[in-house]
DNA sequence: CCGGCTCGGTGACCTAGTCACAGACGGGCG
DNA sequence: CGCCCGTCTGTGACTAGGTCACCGAGCCGG
């Protein structure tokens, strides 16, 4: 028995609280909840697509973003290793259309429950119940970050958190940035010269350096107020 | 025996999906879920309160908003008889703050069931399941086209959209019609003054009246494109 | 009838988004 | 190697939206 099938054996062990479930809930689990692989690139669900089930993600990341008609794009989350894929799940019960498009940014290990066995355990493990309250609960939470980003916040403060967020060196297009900020490239093209021109970053072709990270931070602090 | 007391007696008729519950969960909510009525003005709850409980408004309407730290604020939803204020559960569920503040618009008949309660009947019965993710769903898909309106629409067919909403006769100040929005007053005085210089609105102070709808909703429709 | 309050209007100024286009870079290919 | 083409970035001009400061108009209670 290799490692990967350890993990696989295992997997419960990367969600936190899912540790607490009963052996009823386990069995289900391992023999309703098959393991998919999706290559990179992989659209995992579209705006309308009838997305019956009830995904955890093993490893790596779904981007999960919205399209305006306008063409503009916004990231409004990620569902990463450990992570459960719970908002289209709501509206699909709910028979709701979800607008929204998810991308596997890498390549992506998931175990795959589906509506069936999903409205089973509700109703049989508390701990479960407890563990899609939770992770309803952050998604939730973070939407309404989002509104009051976009609805509040100045882009020059977001783009710098954003950032830093991605460490010294920053692998993204400006089109990139812009998308996961909800804004236009031009926007971030010009505050990254600006960025620039202060010494806070150095720019490259498909990517950037945060050079002055602390600056930047401060930068963020001080527009925030 | 009024009125009052028949309604009261058979609220859950009023709760589309609360139709099919079981008995034994029907007992559980008439002694658990006392009643309570809410003057207007009440706040229900603020960011960071401890609110651990669900509520079922039977009448009125409490308004759900956010505040930015710019003084700005704008309406996220609005919980109205017939509906349950999902949202605050899950977040409490999770042990996240929830960051947003509830003010009854109206005076507020509701049934109030406590967690303990709550979670029993999730456990319990399907039906109630059913109810609170179709619960769920709706509230997530209206958040997520707030951010749509917010991230991407131009504020002009956003308020002309809502005074259309609003029938002809809108009694709300500036002030409000912005915060509903989450923008500036003066941004919604302008606008206004705009829409009136071409005559489909009439200004009066507290409040306007819609002349022409037709030539309103026309110009929704031509910017949303 | 007056003082204080809320509401609405305005100008000046700044940030953000849009449009149109021009270079600049980086493969791939003949 | 040099050319070409697609992607990425830079820029100017303009519009829309947000902020600040301030004023004046209605309103209501004393």
């Amino acid at each position: 028995m290799g490692s990967a099938d350890m993990r696989d054996a295992d997997w419960l062990a990367g969600f936190a609280g899912l540790d607490g479930l009963g052996v009823e809930t386990r069995h289900t689990l391992a023999a309703e909840a098959p393991s998919v692989e999706l290559p990179a690139g992989t659209v995992v669900f579209r705006p309308g697509s009838p997305c019956e089930r009830f995904l955890f993600v093993l490893d790596g990341s779904v981007r999960v973003q919205m399209i305006g008609e306008s063409g503009r794009e916004i990231v409004l989350y990620r569902v990463a290793g450990g992570d459960s894929c719970v908002l289209t799940t709501a509206c699909l019960l709910a028979h709701e259309p979800y607008p929204a498009e998810g991308v596997a940014e890498t390549a992506v290990r998931a175990r795959v429950l589906p509506a069936a066995g999903f409205e089973r355990l509700m109703g049989m493990d508390a701990a479960f119940r407890r563990f899609v309250f939770a992770a309803y609960g952050s998604r939730i939470a973070g939407l309404l970050a989002l509104v009051q980003e976009v609805a509040f916040r100045r882009v020059d403060l977001r783009l710098a958190r954003l950032l830093l967020a991605h460490g010294p060196e920053v692998a993204m297009t400006h089109e990139r940035l812009a998308t996961e900020l909800g804004t236009a490239r031009e926007v971030v093209s010009r505050q990254l010269k600006e960025f620039e021109r202060r010494g806070l970053v150095r720019l490259g072709r498909g990517g950037l350096a945060v050079v002055d990270a602390a600056a930047l931070g401060n930068l963020a602090d001080r527009l925030a107020s």
